[in-house]
DNA sequence: ACTCCTGTCGACATCGTTGTCAGCTTGGTA
DNA sequence: TACCAAGCTGACAACGATGTCGACAGGAGT
């Protein structure tokens, strides 16, 4: 216990208790606590004691209640766990920490009921704003929220149904991109190997990667794309349909982080080893033999400008929804350079 | 606008309205709301319908307020971005989560002061308990908060100073074993490049390796281990220390996943390439070659067992601090075995 | 007809803070 | 002496919900 504490266990002192204790009146101690000017030194002194004598901290629960604003936003997004969100969100930290703010941060695993759920959550604890990477198709429940003040900020997919903020990667010209080094080294028969389709950004890149082919002229047979779950046994049966079979791929771009990584891991077992270009960086991917060439994305920018722009709206800009698109940067190191 | 909406820009709607609007009593709008017993189907019906029409949503501040519960944690930790963190961030999450909290998170970038800030702003949210990867080496100002009943589990690294639950890794085992692994590869001057000597998990793996070399009676020189901060340019010039000179190790046990990394990437411009250990496991690790062996801890494990120790703290458990240690797992990939 | 009970329902106080406003000193000025 | 302005200070209402308790209606039992 800190010196000269009273405290009982389990009971916090209010400012009624401290302002009894000082002798003065309650909203003199609001006025010392929030550095109000009015208050002579001697009175602030016995207070400032009275309070460190309590230990009493300030329920910002009642504060908010008072005055409307929390000080705090929600992050919606589908696996803290996952590189690439885990430092999106170390960017809207960042961004939130500066701005005063407090964060929460949910999971929502990509189901679009438990995303529903934990924004509404958000929403009861009142915080001024969301910043979400879209699980659904639907958003439409956010309305009343948007309506009421909340500002909200779709990250990395965009909103679907409503209008909104939006801060996204630009997948289809990544796509193209990594779909272009690979043309340039000379392959014709390149596979794409995707995410669930209804995933916008999987549609996206896989878009981009159609255009990049017919802008060379090439041909993208049926048997050249797989989109399906990512789940290690998925991607492997993904990958051995693209390059087994009579006319198997030379080339492949695989569409995010978790199925490089799988893909990486069955190379080996491959009868041959296919040129490869990832959608996203790995931290070892330049270490690897052959370095891996990727379309990096910038999670972090990502974060910080979703971010950044629900500031803004916080701060009043009451503007028409603004779509924000961050480019994405060919890496080669050498995997999609044979 | 959802249809039949009738609400208000920048104004919710409170119980108060829907009471008025459906012309019942306060209390009934909050019975329905909370399911509680004793109201009539037709009453329920008509409060249910003023709840959609106007677009009410319960103010968890005030009930919070009111309640005494917020049932929201903290997540204090050292770097959101980290994949070490990260993890560990998705098992406390999937455990509040489970248990109907809400999470708050903050990075105190190894920062005391910051840390002590978030501590606090998280205490003045009243949440109900802390999961704190500790920065700092005195967390006394804690002790006003658990006195109030606020519970606290730390982390990764034990609490200093202050009697609460933890939940570790067994640091010093790990080293000793990944120590022992490169001693039963022959090895007799090995080198330990870890992290500053202040943070708990850094001095413990250094302890666990030099009682390893002692269990083998090999002697550790001055030049053998190099502890400082884990930035590039710091690993990079303690690599070349431990390496340069007239007696270069011919293996390294380094400290923690940063330090793993960037000795990786430096590497190939070493005169000779020394056998390597890295504490902590790395998504490509396998793939690398040769792979790399790794002392592996259980970042998820230990977010999960903290978060859960915490829950057990919040139903009541009031028994003495608890101390949980988890082991570490060597993976033996190559990098080590030469 | 009377009491008693059960089941619905609402008035009111309350949680801990902040905003409003009026009251009290104090010192200066006419 | 009277008056006023300026600076401190505290009483009170309000934020939006929940807990307590009493009011009331309707039915059962005597």
């Amino acid at each position: 216990m800190l010196p000269g504490m009273t405290t009982q266990y389990g009971i916090r002192p209010t400012m009624k208790d401290v302002a009894a204790r000082a002798r003065v009146g309650l909203k003199t101690v609001s006025r010392v606590v929030n550095d109000e000017p009015g208050v002579t030194p001697e009175t602030a002194e016995r207070v400032r004691s009275a309070i460190t004598e309590l230990g009493f901290r300030r329920n910002d629960s009642a504060r908010m209640l008072r005055k409307g604003r929390t000080a705090s936003v929600g992050l919606l997004l589908e696996d803290l766990g996952d590189p690439f969100y885990s430092v999106l969100s170390r960017g809207v930290e960042e961004v939130a920490r500066s701005n005063g703010s407090l964060l929460f941060t949910g999971a929502s695993a990509e189901d679009p009921q438990r995303e529903r759920e934990l924004a509404l959550a958000f929403c009861a604890r009142r915080v001024d704003g969301l910043v979400v990477v879209p699980a659904g198709d639907d958003h439409r429940y956010l309305l009343p929220e948007l309506a009421a003040g909340t500002a909200v900020v779709f990250v990395d997919r965009p909103a679907e149904r409503i209008g909104a903020d939006s801060v996204l990667s630009d997948n289809a010209g990544g796509a193209r991109e990594g779909t272009g080094h690979l043309v340039r080294q000379g392959h014709r028969r390149i596979g794409f190997l995707g995410d669930l389709p209804q995933i916008h950004t999987a549609a996206e890149r896989l878009r981009g990667f159609r255009e990049a082919m017919a802008a060379a002229g090439l041909p993208v047979a049926p048997g050249q794309v797989s989109m399906g779950p990512t789940d290690p046994a998925s991607v492997a049966a993904a990958l051995d349909r693209l390059t087994g079979g009579p006319r198997p791929v030379t080339a492949l771009l695989t569409g995010n982080n978790r199925i490089t990584l799988e893909v990486l891991r069955r190379l080996p077992a491959l009868p041959y080893r296919p040129a490869l270009v990832g959608f996203d960086d790995l931290e070892l991917a330049e270490l690897l033999v052959p370095g891996l060439t990727v379309v990096a994305q910038d999670p972090a920018g990502l974060g910080r400008t979703a971010a950044e722009l629900l500031f803004r709206r916080l701060d009043g800009d009451a503007g028409p929804p603004r779509s924000v698109r961050l480019p994405t940067r060919l890496i080669p190191r050498g995997s999609g350079e044979t």
